[in-house]
DNA sequence: GTGAAAGCGCTAACAG
DNA sequence: CTGTTAGCGCTTTCAC
C-alpha cells in the first residue's frame, strides 16, 4: 500500500539487514538457508519487485533495445517488428518501439530518449535527412541501421537489401511481356534507398535499349498516400501500360489505387509491388512483386544487437522477384 | 570516451559546482544567464543525456507504457500498435511492446520486467489462462485489459468490444441468403471472448429457429495455424454452405484456406470474417466481416492511460457487421 | 554468516 | 545566485 517494495522495507519487516535480504534474493550461498527461504517467502508474499531504475544505475546497463521504425502497419515492418520482439523475449530484452512517421525530429526524439534509458542497441530505419548521425551522442550505443544508410563519421553497423538485381528483373520481366511504357513510383533523392532503386529502374530500361520517360516516374518522399496518389494520377495521365514500385508504403498505396480502378473501371495494368505481404498472392489473380527475406533481417538485426565485437558491421540480403498471375 | 557524461563530469569540466549545472540545464531562473547559457553549451558539446534511470529512482516515475499483444502480424493488433504509437509519440511516453504468443508464461515474465521498469501503465490482451491476476505485484502499476477480461480482485481498467450483436447479425445474414449449415470457427472457453463470441453465433441460429450442428464448430486456443486446419477440415469434411469466424487469427487462417481451396477447386463458400484488414475488401469480391473500430480502441486506451483518476474503467465499443460481395 | 559504508546520477531542501 | 547535504534502491568492498 505505502509506496514501493524494497530491499530495504523487506529488511525492516524482518529487522534485519537489508544486505542479507540482497544476498537471500540474489541465491548468495553466504546465507543461511533457513534465512534465505525466510526472506524469498517474504518477498514473494510482499509483491517485491527489483529495481531496473536502480540496476541501471550501479553501471550494469539495460536489457532495453530500440526499434525505430516508420510505422507499423505496413505487413513488412509489421513482420520485422514481430520477428524482432520475440527474439528479444527468447534473449531476455525489452523492446521499446517508436514509430517516426519517417519524420527526422520525431526520430531525433525516440533516438535521446531511448539513450536516457541506456538502451544497449537501437536498430533503426533511418528518416529521410541530410543530416549525419551526431556521434557524440551515440557512442555509448550501438546503432543499427535498417535497409536506408545514413552518413555518419563514426562507422555504424547495417543490414540492408540488396535489391537493384530483383528490380532489374522486374523490368526484364515486364519488356519480355510486351511492355514498352513503364511507370515507376518510389522514394526521392533524399533516401539512399529511393535513390538505389530508382537507379535500378532506369538500368533495368538502359540495358534493354528503352528510352525512360520523364513524365512516368514519380519520386517523392515515401508513403501510402503518395503511392496512391501517383498511381492516381498516372493511371489518369494513361499512357504506361506497367507500373513497378520502390517501397513498401508506395506499393501498397498504389496498389490500393489500382484495385479501386480495377472494380470501377475493369482496366488492368501490369503491377509489380515492392515487398510481399500476404494477400499480395490473393488480389487479382496474384500480384508480381519484389520480395524481401524479412524474417531473415530481423534475425540477422538481432544477432547484431547481441553480437559481442564493437566494431560495425554491414550484412547484405538479397531480395528476389516472384512472379505471378 | 570514458564513460557517461553526467552533471557532475560537467561540473567539474567547468570548474562549478554540479548543482548549478543541474540547475541551468533545467532552466532554472536562479542562475545567471552567463553561466547558464555556458552550461547548456558544453552539455551541448559533451553530448550529454539525463539519465533516465536517476529520475526514475528519485520517484519521478517513467514515462514508459507497456503493451502486451498476442503479436503483431495480424493487421488488428499491428493498427492497434501503431496508433498506440503515435498517440505515445504525441504524449512523450515510450511504449514497450511485448509479444506474448498468448503463452501465460511469456505474458508473466512480461509483466514483471514491465514492473522492474516501472511502466507508468500497461495495456494488455490477457492470454488464456485460468488464474487470476497477482494483485500485490499490479497494485503500482495501472492495469488496462484490452478485448479479453480476466478475473482480479482489485478491479481493472478495461476497453472491450461488444461484438454479440454483430455476430447475430451475421448469421441472420447468412440465413436469409438461404444457408442452414454454418460452420464456425473460434476461440475455446478459456477466453472471455471466446465464450461470448460462441454464445452469439448459437443465439443466432436459435433466435431463428435453426438446430446448430456440433460437428460445425470449431473451438480451441485460436491461432492462425489453428483457424487455417479449422477451415481445412471442415471443407474435407464437407456440409457446411457458410462459415462464421470469430477472432482475427483465426479468421486470416481460415480464409488462407478459403483462398487456397478457392485458387484449387473453385469451390465457394458464404465467409464471414472477424476484423477488417484492407485487403478482405479485395479478396474473392469482398469479404463479409466483423468490423471492429481499431483506432477508436487504441485511442480509448491511450485515454485511460494518461487519465488522472486512479478507479478502474470499463469502455465497451461496438462492432458491427460489413456485408460484402 | 551478517552488517555498515560508499557510490551510481539526480534534485529538493537547506545553507550561504 | 551558488554550493553542500541527503537520499532514492541496489550491490561491491570491507569489517566483524
Amino acid at each position: 500500500m505505502s509506496g514501493r517494495v524494497t530491499i530495504k522495507s523487506i529488511a525492516k519487516d524482518l529487522g534485519i539487514s537489508h544486505m542479507t535480504v540482497s544476498r537471500a534474493l540474489s541465491d548468495n550461498p553466504n546465507v543461511l538457508k533457513a534465512t534465505r527461504e525466510a526472506v524469498q517467502k517474504r518477498a514473494q508474499e510482499l509483491g517485491y519487485v527489483k529495481s531496473a531504475a536502480a540496476m541501471a544505475m550501479r553501471g550494469d546497463g539495460t536489457q532495453i533495445v530500440g526499434l525505430l521504425l516508420p510505422n507499423i502497419v505496413n505487413e513488412f515492418y509489421a513482420r520485422f517488428a514481430n520477428t524482432m520482439a520475440q527474439s528479444c523475449v527468447a534473449q531476455g530484452l525489452q523492446l521499446i518501439i517508436h514509430l517516426t512517421n519517417d519524420d527526422y525530429n520525431v526520430e531525433r526524439l525516440a533516438l535521446e530518449r531511448l539513450l536516457e534509458v541506456q538502451a544497449a542497441a537501437v536498430v533503426m530505419v533511418p528518416t529521410p535527412a541530410q543530416e549525419s548521425f551526431d556521434d557524440q551522442s551515440i557512442a555509448n550505443t550501438r546503432i543499427i541501421q535498417l535497409i536506408r544508410q545514413r552518413a555518419s563519421a563514426t562507422p555504424t553497423s547495417a543490414v540492408i537489401v540488396e535489391d537493384s538485381a530483383a528490380i532489374e528483373q522486374a523490368v526484364a520481366h515486364l519488356v519480355r511481356l510486351g511492355h514498352k511504357k513503364i511507370a515507376y513510383i518510389g522514394a526521392d533523392q533524399a533516401l539512399s534507398s529511393g535513390r538505389s532503386r530508382l537507379a535500378a529502374f532506369q538500368n533495368g530500361l538502359a540495358n534493354l535499349g528503352i528510352e525512360a520517360n520523364a513524365n512516368l516516374i514519380r519520386s517523392a518522399p515515401p508513403s501510402f498516400e503518395m503511392g496512391r496518389k501517383s498511381a492516381t494520377d498516372l493511371f489518369a495521365l494513361g499512357g504506361a501500360t506497367a507500373l513497378v514500385c520502390g517501397g513498401f508504403e508506395v506499393s501498397n498505396g498504389a496498389l490500393s489505387a489500382y484495385m479501386d480502378r480495377l472494380s470501377d473501371s475493369g482496366e488492368r495494368i501490369a503491377f509489380v509491388g515492392y515487398g510481399d505481404p500476404a494477400f499480395y498472392a490473393w488480389v487479382d489473380g496474384g500480384i508480381t512483386t519484389v520480395q524481401i527475406p524479412v524474417e531473415e533481417l530481423a534475425r540477422r538485426a538481432v544477432d547484431m544487437v547481441t553480437r559481442k565485437t564493437d566494431d560495425a558491421q554491414t550484412f547484405t540480403l538479397r531480395a528476389n522477384l516472384v512472379v505471378r498471375s
